[in-house]
DNA sequence: AGGAGAATAGAA
DNA sequence: TCTATTCTCCTG
């Protein structure tokens, strides 16, 4: 054993512990600063794990250390950059480092096994393959490709842009053993860009706006749906990739279409690596590292991919800035968008922000200055903007949930060839069961709201139920379980439901369902599109369809359920059903024909609906903004939620009132008042039951963001070590976005 | 977190 | 009295 005077390994393990382990170097090594951002593996209790050397350094004790058992990277996986911002990650979360550390990295690396092997696979033709060419058919895929391959072997990213749907006739190759897969040196092959379409002036001057920028620079890039802001991303990473600089691009969780990423091949001509959670974890391991060595030059993904190393970085895109699913909902809860601003300027590059529909606070930091704001005002094409119209459905008969007007409305433009998006926000085939006797419905047994039990939607075609809220299903009882009645019915209309009712009433038409039930596959939605092509026809569906696709025939969209937005609690329920609004009518009219939205509501009075009319998104931000500065609410005010859930209600409600207990003994006195930190509750959650699990919760708020730090790095350690803490399960969200 | 050992509660 | 389950502690 070393003398406990020598340098030890400081390892941060991926464990819910706020602290760092020292162990003495693996045998055979000795204690280097060079050793810092290398994975180890040690001995934890019984247990090994592996853990990432965080520092080197004398050990915090004087207790004999354990010894690590190896290093598992030659050299630091992460450094520079990297290393430095998941350090920021980690204050300004609040969570241990190890955990940060182990969030940024894909399972197998996190897992501990060595960085994988880059090498790109290329096709060679064999000898057999090379004489016996002659004898394969003239003309036909399996011939073109051994033709190609005569010149030496190619790359498949370069197969894929040489020859559509060669991957068949290269299996049909190697049967005969005609062609062999061969591993070759990643190789950076100069990028070979495609033209695309001239832009127009306002995407011209945002391109030109954006290649004046040097170093950090923040931009809200604005533009209408449809206005080309990809054709301007498509500029800026051209002109990245010329510099010879990796570019990064996050876009949302249902935006990653096969279509984008092929868009982005072939103009970019280089290999474009996607990163998003339907890919094995190996493969996601080998973009990593492919990121890492800086063989990947441009790099797709969503969420998660605001991790990927990128040595050379030049640009950072974040599409539908906007986007709720850029914000980790559990375990690390980070900001994708906020974390890629970090880095933009730790990296000293340019990061775009782009959205039709921008956040407030993206939207508050524009207009304080903060960032460039560039703006694309035009359609692209010149197509016209859709025109919408509010519908009152008040005293409306309706039929399958739609008034008289939108099915004649939808006739119409199914008559002159269009194709009709009925948009809902809410599958399933029914949202409620209800008895028709004694007025019992079905709800689920496992959560419910402060007030009421939550209602399990009937799915299915009406054979089983489901909770939205916990995934918890059963089969729909054929029976009224208070009274035995058999008048059970499904109350109110789901996507299923609406599908099922358009596709009676106009049945001269394909009524296609777009929801997770029907594109659950990897590129169902893709098919599903493709199937219906630019034939007339009916989409019904939810979120899923609101962005992503170009649907170029949509003449009209129909929304209804816009009235179940409009009163909720949440503070950002507003700004979200305004974001969808606009995001979902933006699919209308995209190409030559003119677009025409129809909203159904029973508030047609509703300012939120008004302004949107009026004055567009804009103008919906400009009132709401100063609302939620009255209010004290983000952008304005910081916030931080403080979690706590447990199967006994009183467990979850101890923790929080002793956490509150401490936080406001810590509550600096006398300060400036906008340093000032407010605390709500312990209230409990809006979704009071969860899974069977009771939930409460404590809020936060401060308009001076470091103050809100500052207080809770004094006081975490003391609720960590609260025993009430043991009894519940808790968490801590800064810059919460659902406070459900 | 997750494993180990201690404490405690139900079945023979 | 013995085993099954929950509780508490600890990890370098």
């Amino acid at each position: 054993m070393p003398a406990a005077s020598s340098p030890c390994l400081r390892v941060a393990l991926p464990l819910p512990l706020p602290r760092l382990f020292d162990y003495a170097p693996p045998p055979g090594a000795a204690a280097a600063a060079g050793d810092v951002g290398r994975r180890v593996r040690v001995p934890f209790g019984t247990r090994e794990l592996a853990g990432v050397v965080v520092a080197v350094g004398p050990p915090e004790s004087s207790a004999e250390l354990r010894q690590a058992l190896a290093f598992v990277d030659p050299v630091p996986l992460f450094a520079g950059e990297l290393f430095d911002s998941l350090g920021w990650l980690a204050r300004y979360t609040h969570a241990p480092l190890g955990e940060v550390l182990a969030t940024a990295l894909p399972a197998p690396l996190r897992a501990g096994e060595p960085l994988p092997d880059t090498h790109a696979w290329a096709w060679a033709l064999t000898e057999a393959g090379a004489t016996g060419l002659a004898s394969l058919r003239a003309g036909a895929r399996p011939r073109r490709l051994a033709e190609l391959l005569q010149a030496g072997p190619m790359d498949e990213d370069r197969l894929d842009q040489a020859l559509e749907g060669w991957r068949p006739a290269a299996r049909a190759l190697a049967r005969r053993h005609y062609a062999d897969r061969v591993a070759v040196p990643a190789s950076a092959h100069p990028p070979a860009p495609q033209p695309g379409p001239l832009p127009n002036p306002g995407q011209q001057a945002a391109i030109e706006a954006i290649a004046a920028t040097a170093g950090f620079a923040p931009m809200l890039l604005e533009g209408v749906t449809g206005s080309g802001k990809t054709e301007v991303y498509l500029h800026a990473i051209a002109a990245c990739l010329a510099r010879g600089r990796q570019a990064l691009v996050l876009v949302p969780e249902i935006g990653l279409t096969p279509q984008t990423l092929a868009r982005f091949r072939a103009r970019l001509g280089v290999s474009v690596h996607a990163l998003h959670s339907g890919m094995a974890d190996g493969e996601r391991a080998r973009v990593w590292a492919a990121a890492w060595r800086g063989e990947a030059r441009v790099v797709v993904g969503t969420r998660s991919a605001v991790f990927a190393p990128l040595p050379e970085a030049g640009l950072i895109v974040v599409d539908e800035e906007h986007d709720a699913s850029y914000k980790q909902q559990d375990g690390i809860r980070y900001h994708a968008r906020d974390f890629a601003l970090v880095r933009g300027k730790a990296l000293d590059v340019p990061v775009l922000l782009g959205s039709a529909t921008p956040s407030l606070e993206t939207l508050h930091n524009a207009q304080a200055g903060r960032y460039a704001h560039l703006r694309l005002h035009q359609r692209a094409g010149d197509a016209q903007p859709p025109t919408v119209r509010i519908l009152d459905v008040r005293k409306r008969p309706l039929q399958a949930g739609l008034a008289p007007e939108t099915l004649h409305a939808i006739e119409a433009a199914l008559g002159d060839g269009g194709q009709v998006l009925v948009f809902k926000n809410r599958r399933g085939y029914a949202p409620v069961l209800l008895c028709h006797d004694c007025g019992w419905s079905a709800h689920c047994p496992r959560c419910s709201t402060a007030t009421q039990g939550t209602p399990m939607t009937v799915h299915a075609g009406g054979g089983r139920l489901v909770c939205h809220h916990c995934g918890h299903r059963q089969a729909r009882p054929p029976a009224c379980p208070d009274c035995a009645s058999l008048a059970l019915q499904p109350q109110g209309i789901g996507t299923e439901r609406l599908e099922e009712l358009l596709a009676e009433r106009f049945s001269d038409w394909p009524v296609l369902r777009i929801d997770r039930g029907t594109t659950a596959r990897r590129d169902g939605l893709a098919r599903l599109l493709a199937e219906l092509g630019e034939r007339p026809g009916i989409l019904v569906g939810t979120q899923i369809l609101a962005k992503g696709h170009d649907l170029p025939n949509l003449t009209r969209v129909v929304v209804v359920g816009v009235d179940e937005g409009l009163f909720s609690s949440d503070f950002r329920a507003g700004e979200k059903l305004a974001q969808l609004l606009i995001q979902v009518a933006g699919r209308a009219g995209r190409a030559q024909r003119p677009g025409e939205v129809w909203w159904q509501t029973h508030h047609p009075e509703h300012p939120l609906l008004h302004a949107l009319i009026q004055g567009g998104y804009g103008s919906f931000a400009r009132a709401e903004l100063p609302q939620r500065e009255a209010a004290g609410f983000p952008p304005f005010a910081h916030l931080a939620l403080l979690r706590a859930e447990a199967q006994q209600a009183d467990a979850a409600a101890a923790f929080l009132h002793a956490a509150r207990d401490i936080l406001h003994a810590a509550l600096p006195a006398g300060r400036a008042p906008e340093a000032a930190i407010a605390l709500h509750g312990p209230l409990t959650a809006p979704m009071a039951r969860r899974a069977g699990m009771y939930r409460m919760q404590l809020l936060l708020s401060c308009g001076h963001r470091p103050a809100l730090h500052a207080c809770l790095d004094a006081v975490l350690p003391a609720i960590h070590a609260l025993p009430q803490a043991r009894r519940a399960r808790w968490s801590l969200d800064v810059d919460p976005v659902d406070l459900y």
